[in-house]
RNA sequence: GGAGGGAUGGGUGAGUGGUUAAAGCCACCAGACUGUAAAUCUGGCGCCCUGACGGGCUUCGCAGGUUCGAAUCCUGCUCCCUCCA
């Protein structure tokens, strides 16, 4: 409805509730971005990116559906590409020397960004501004005038900093440019609003006070919670590998969805579907009172979101063979196959680590020693791998080491 | 410029000459159970040989050395942190 009226008026929602508590961790300041949205011209959302680590997961999404809330009201979001910064390299992190990118790799980050970014935000009203555009052109002169403006007692206060700081860790210099660069991204732009998670406060307020020093009125900070991963202990992060990308194939995501522990049901219907809340607070309860099934609730939650990112399609094709793989435990449709000839020869051992359902002979030694290899007849007939017994597979035999490890052998 | 501290297996972190392939925790893998790749419980978790018992090899920043024996001691090097100036 509202995306098909680019030309139209900026609405003004009666009920202000779902676009600034729902899937909001905090609003710097809430009374200040209400009266701008009440203002009733398109506001410019600020969302940058660095284009070093061009993958999107889930985490990301709570704070791009805002965006998308905020555009299908008819205001615009500038997504600024932090190319400059990316080719210098992140100097944080231990992982030493970090290899300079190539113009190429950011360019190719970028539109790899993009791709998933658009599968959320809407395209039609988004700007995309390269940071290159204005610091291309930076003058020694230039950082010395920005920088005069903080001090470094103000960046220490930022919490990672003082963490790291008070643990002896490593804080490159060039860290403490990087939020002044970003506040000086929304000068550029003369940003109204700035999105980040609750971790970039630091950064987005930085932006803030910059712009009221340049005369600029200060953009207001959307902070958006930290999404927990699939751990249900840390944030969701690539690194820490409890994260479920966009770009996962459905039957990845919705598996790792369904692996996400009870607690974490809740906070994902309300930070990543349009579930109403009256809803939400239904299934929470019933998931409390212990009146449902939580595994229930998780399918929907995780069928809604691979349908988001694939189609419903492909939601129910991941949902069939989940149920079919992990609930029956049966052989999935599709599976990699080797031909007879390929293994012929090969010890039960060999033959695994070969068809890479081991990584290793000792891997091997230990899957048959628990008792998690067997060979699998067309007719359904199951034999355990022993250590000591040979297995002799056939054509048309599967061997499954695991839960979800299986290879079929061919003619 | 000076002084001190540190570098251990995917992560964290014990270990200061042999009982250490290296504690504990996390992650991960498997099994049981089940309501799911949830939870819980049990086991495993360097590589190679072995049905097993067992054996062999490699590993504690890098390079040498001392010793019957080194993650542990010595020398040099690389990298990191802190404090003083």
């Amino acid at each position: 409805m509202a995306r098909c009226a680019l030309t139209s008026q900026v609405q003004i929602p009666e009920n202000l509730s779902t676009i600034t508590r729902r899937g909001v961790s905090r609003i710097i300041s809430e009374a200040e971005f209400t009266a701008m949205l009440r203002q009733g011209r398109p506001l410019r959302l600020k969302m940058g990116f660095d284009p070093s680590r061009p993958d999107i997961h889930l985490g990301h999404v709570v704070g791009l559906r805002k965006l998308r809330q905020l555009q299908d009201l008819g205001h615009q979001v500038i997504l600024i590409v932090g190319d400059w910064t990316a080719q210098i390299g992140d100097p944080s992190g231990r992982s030493a020397t970090r290899p300079m990118l190539t113009h190429a790799d950011v360019l190719e980050n970028a539109e790899s960004y993009m791709r998933q970014f658009f599968k959320v935000v809407d395209r039609q009203r988004t700007r995309v501004e390269w940071q290159s555009q204005w610091f291309g052109q930076f003058t020694l002169a230039n950082v010395i005038e920005l920088t005069s403006r903080f001090t470094v007692a103000q960046f220490l206060e930022r919490d990672d900093f003082a963490r790291r700081f008070a643990e002896h860790q490593p804080i490159a210099i060039t860290e403490l440019l990087y939020p002044l660069l970003q506040a000086y991204d929304s000068v550029v732009i003369e940003s109204d609003v700035e999105f980040g998670g609750t971790d970039q406060m630091f950064n987005l307020l930085v932006g803030r006070e910059l712009q009221g020093m340049m005369g600029q009125t200060p953009q207001q900070c959307f902070l958006m919670p930290i999404l927990v991963g699939t751990d249900g202990i840390q944030k969701m992060s690539k690194s820490l590998g409890n994260y479920v990308a966009l770009e996962e194939p459905p039957a990845e995501m919705y598996g790792k969805l369904m692996s996400l522990p009870d607690t974490l049901i809740t906070p994902y219907y309300e930070y990543l579907t349009d579930v109403p809340d009256a809803e939400i607070a239904e299934i929470t309860q019933a998931i409390t009172s212990q009146t449902a099934n939580p595994m229930d609730f998780k399918k929907r939650l995780a069928r809604s979101i691979t349908a988001t990112f694939h189609d419903a399609d492909a939601a129910n094709t991941a949902e069939a063979h989940f149920e079919q793989v992990v609930q029956r435990r049966n052989i999935p449709d599709e599976i990699p196959e080797v031909t007879l000839a390929a293994i012929s020869n090969l010890t039960i051992n060999q033959l695994l680590v070969q068809t890479n359902l081991a990584s290793s002979n000792s891997e091997a030694r230990r899957l048959i020693a628990q008792g998690a290899v067997e060979l699998i007849r067309p007719n359904g007939e199951r034999i355990l791998a022993a250590a000591s017994a040979a297995l002799a597979p056939a054509a048309g035999d599967v061997i499954r080491a695991g839960r979800r490890r299986f290879v079929r052998i061919a003619e």
